[in-house]
DNA sequence: TGCTTGGACATGTATATACATGCTAGTTTT
DNA sequence: AAAACTAGCATGTATATACATGTCCAAGCA
């Protein structure tokens, strides 16, 4: 915790804006450019209150603000220091295939393939319900631009939606439906890469020897069970992708 | 928009409980319990003021902070009203190889393939530095129990690791070593499913006609591009997988 | 030497007040 | 009937002030 020399010059206020805005973006552009130090001291409030010509009510927002957004840490008596960089996780966002493909600017639809019944036991669906439990089970194939680019296979817990089969599903995706219709309480997912068997092979239009980039989705709802779901992608033209931005 | 009735009783007042967390309290309280839904109108500043019995600028407080919540959304001139929940978008987290392995009880360890200073320009590396910059190169083996697991393909602009030949990365992962030494600000990752190459395949010890699951990853450390990543992963032996809890 | 106390300092909370800005609805004007 | 104005209300920002609480350090005392 070393405190700086000089840190001016403040600097020059932009038209219009706020002063407490004006001083977290003071010290946020004192980090950015090194002045200021992870665990360095940043000036307090009375500095600011001299620095800037304002009152200490507004300096205080300024670093209240900074501190719940994690940027700084504040210890009374002691005073403000510049936080530990958070050990941001990287994280890859799964987003509705429909909003994706609409925010590329391209045309989605979608072709449903099946739209039924099933029981199980009758197929290899890990969701923990008696066996036997009438499931309801979607087969849609999601094109962009024409292409397909989504095999979405997915078995849904009835007692979480009801009226999932008369769902018209070549307008609302069933993943979208779901979340209007039952609360996510909880999800699991997992991403594996596979080689696809003939008939995803044939639906996707895969490549021969082209593999399959596959999300599975298991949710609850509450308590309930809610949907399990495997999304089968060809491997050439998708990714899953994010972008992380520390501070 | 709908304007509630009555919404009393106020809280009883928890000792010691500044008067803005009890307002704070009162609210997601009235929220959690469903007799404030989503778009509901709560009581303004000025009702809150007669309600609790402070002053405006304390109500404001408490508004203000469950609005940067993304508990409440703020009209000027119109109300403050419940959100909308936010689209909690289903996340995948990356970790460390090392961290991961360990955690599942199991024995890491790697060998370093190459360790070495490459020209930008003879490999196909989109760090945007001029061309012919040097960069460090490391090719490392990750094992899981003796079995391979994971192949890390790496590139590093020596301005932020200048010391990164000289570490031994069968003690620390590279990625691990990066992270310790420069800060990331920002990083862009994709997952995608490709067919291995010759040495791939053999280095992961790869069945024929098995995929990999590649993780790329970019990142760059204050306006420095910091590193290039291709994580190679057998498809039959690998998965990322997150657990979502919404609330 | 070691403990206590008090002062300086920094943050934490609360209030009263003032003025600015944005939205709505109703009234007046054209 | 359409357009312009205005009053009322709600939030947004800023200030001066007050007192509370936590930390550190140095002076005073046993």
């Amino acid at each position: 915790m070393s405190k700086q020399a000089t840190l001016h010059p403040v600097l020059p206020p932009l038209p219009g804006e706020p002063a407490y805005l004006r001083i977290k973006r003071w010290v946020v552009e004192h980090i950015g450019a090194g002045k200021l130090r992870n665990g360095d001291q940043v000036p307090s409030e009375s500095d600011l209150v001299r620095m800037f010509g304002v009152s200490r009510m507004t300096a205080h927002r300024a670093l209240r603000e900074l501190t719940s957004e994690q940027v700084l840490r504040r210890v009374q008596g002691l005073g403000t220091f510049v936080a530990e960089p958070k050990v941001a996780s990287p994280m890859v966002a799964i987003r509705s295939i429909h909003a994706e493909i609409e925010s590329r600017g391209h045309r989605h639809s979608s072709d449903v393939l099946k739209l039924e019944r099933v029981k199980l036991g009758e197929t290899d669906v890990p969701l923990a319900l008696p066996e036997g439990t009438i499931l309801f089970h979607a087969l849609v194939l999601h094109r962009e631009n024409g292409m397909p680019l989504q095999l979405e296979d997915r078995y849904v817990n009835p007692e979480v939606a009801p009226e999932f089969l008369r769902q018209d599903f070549s307008a609302i995706t069933p993943g979208d439906y779901l979340v209007s219709v039952s609360p996510i309480w909880r999800a699991e997912h997992s991403i594996e890469a596979t080689m696809p068997n003939r008939q995803v092979a044939r639906l996707l239009k895969l490549k021969p020897d082209e593999p399959c980039l596959v999300l599975t989705r298991l949710t609850w709802s509450g308590n309930l069970p809610a949907t399990f779901a495997r999304l089968f992608h060809p491997g050439s033209r998708y990714r899953f992708t994010a972008e992380i931005q520390t501070r």
